[in-house]
RNA sequence: GGGAGGGUAGCGAAGAGGCUAAACGCGGCAGACUGUAAAUCUGUUCCUUCGGGUUCGGCAGUUCGAAUCUGCCCCCUCCCA
């Protein structure tokens, strides 16, 4: 496809992470990165210039919960989901493959797709790796991915290997579905936590040639050993040059792990939800502003941060809004946990450049807790 | 002055003889959250040296046993004068 590739740049001597430049029709942006989650064409409490203003490149939106509401045909007549929303950066949508195991209650798969009965209203609604391609041209994002199962953790091999197989199928029929050339789309690579299931479905991926690669069915729950072993499992077979994104990994470990193993891109709604819940994440650590201790606690949230949040207010008065439930101390939080993951991000790529992202990494999992500090 | 209804934990409010330290909601305190069914969910909330101790407006009774039944007293609300 045309205006999108991955131009890598430098590669760190201590570690191997990648850096580099992205490019994509709504503009360059830096790898490693990390992509805040606005499910519903927003990221929830956010303004797009909020989120220029912090240095976030790519947004996530989703395919079926936009589907779901207000439609694809909407977002469509709206001139696209970067006109819809107001977002001149790139977008990517995620593709309904996580829904597939975050509402299992809700559908049933077949080979053809997946029948969910609507969360909303349980109307039936059927995916089919073409029609969610199809969505997904019409809402216009620069990346779209292929439609998964985000399998369970843990499975047994015998469910992992025929659900892998399954997904490879259905990223074959979604790229032969696929026409827009100023979209990416990416192949995800299942496989759960066995390792010859990871290295077949990423060679039959890679044989299938995506302008990208995804790595799913992490972050789901399961130890953070197993999310590594997942990782390196996948992405020894995937192409050097293209980009590779860890879905779902947004916690300080899992980031900076995810780099020193080769990963580019990752998305987690985890900073904006902890933030609407009152979890911050600091130079110090953890922060939850509810707590009594900050009642007047006139400092800054961290003390180490450039966000507008931490330039302007302190953690009294977020815990104030907090406690009152103020929409905009949601917001102040919102904007500092993403600065705070994207500061990190600033970080690790100069570490990359100066071929010491391994010393980083060991700084940084020193200061914030190397047991999900968040 | 006459009539009616009430007083239960920080607040609101159930409970109408033992299964009640007392449902539930709010408020308080704490925890969780990872390709967002999440501005959501969970725990906890009389005191305690964890043995127990003191509670349902107050006092006195009835009873083996009372927040629950009786008497008196103190407050509150509404209606009529």
């Amino acid at each position: 496809m045309k205006d999108f590739y991955l131009e890598i740049l430098h590669i760190d001597k201590q570690t191997g992470a990648r850096y580099g430049i992205l490019h994509t029709p709504h503009g360059n942006v830096e790898v490693p990165m990390f992509m805040p989650v606005g499910t519903l064409a927003t990221v929830k409490t956010l303004s797009p210039e909020e989120l220029k203003d912090m240095g976030a490149g790519v947004i996530l939106a989703n395919t079926y919960h936009l589907f779901v509401r207000p439609g694809a045909d909407i977002v469509q007549k709206a001139g696209g989901l970067h006109r819809f929303m107001n977002y001149d950066g790139p977008i990517l949508t995620d593709s309904g493959g996580f829904q597939v195991f975050s509402l299992a209650e809700k559908r049933k798969i077949t080979e053809d797709g997946v029948n969910f009965k609507n969360h909303l209203n349980g109307d039936n609604l059927f995916f089919s790796p073409e029609k969610v391609i199809e969505i997904q041209e019409q809402l216009g994002a620069d990346i779209i991915m292929s439609f998964d199962e985000c399998i369970p953790w843990p499975s047994s091999y015998e469910y992992v290997k025929k659900s892998t197989e399954r997904t490879i199928r259905w990223a074959k029929r979604g790229l032969l579905a696929h026409h827009r050339d100023d979209q990416a789309l990416f192949g995800i690579v299942q496989g759960g936590d066995y390792q010859d299931l990871r290295q077949m479905c990423a060679e039959a991926l890679v044989e299938m040639d995506f302008p990208g690669y995804s790595i799913g069915g992490t972050s789901i729950g399961e130890p953070k050993d197993k999310c590594f072993e997942m990782i390196d499992y996948a992405i020894k077979y995937l192409p050097f040059d293209k980009p590779r994104y860890l879905m779902g990994v947004g916690s300080i470990d899992y980031l900076l792990g995810g780099i020193a193993r080769g990963v580019d891109m990752f998305d987690c709604v985890l900073p904006t939800r902890l933030a609407r819940h009152g979890a911050l994440m600091t130079s110090q650590g953890r922060v939850n502003i509810k707590n009594e201790k900050y009642k007047e606690d006139f400092t800054p949230l961290d003390p180490h941060c450039d966000c507008y949040c931490c330039q302007n207010y302190t953690k009294a008065y977020l815990r104030h809004l907090y406690v009152c439930d103020e929409t905009f101390g949601k917001r102040l939080m919102s904007i500092h946990n993403l600065r705070f993951l994207i500061h990190l991000m600033e970080g690790a790529r100069q570490a990359i450049k100066e071929d010491r992202f391994g010393d980083f990494m060991k700084i940084n999992l020193t200061a914030f807790g190397d047991e999900r500090g968040f």
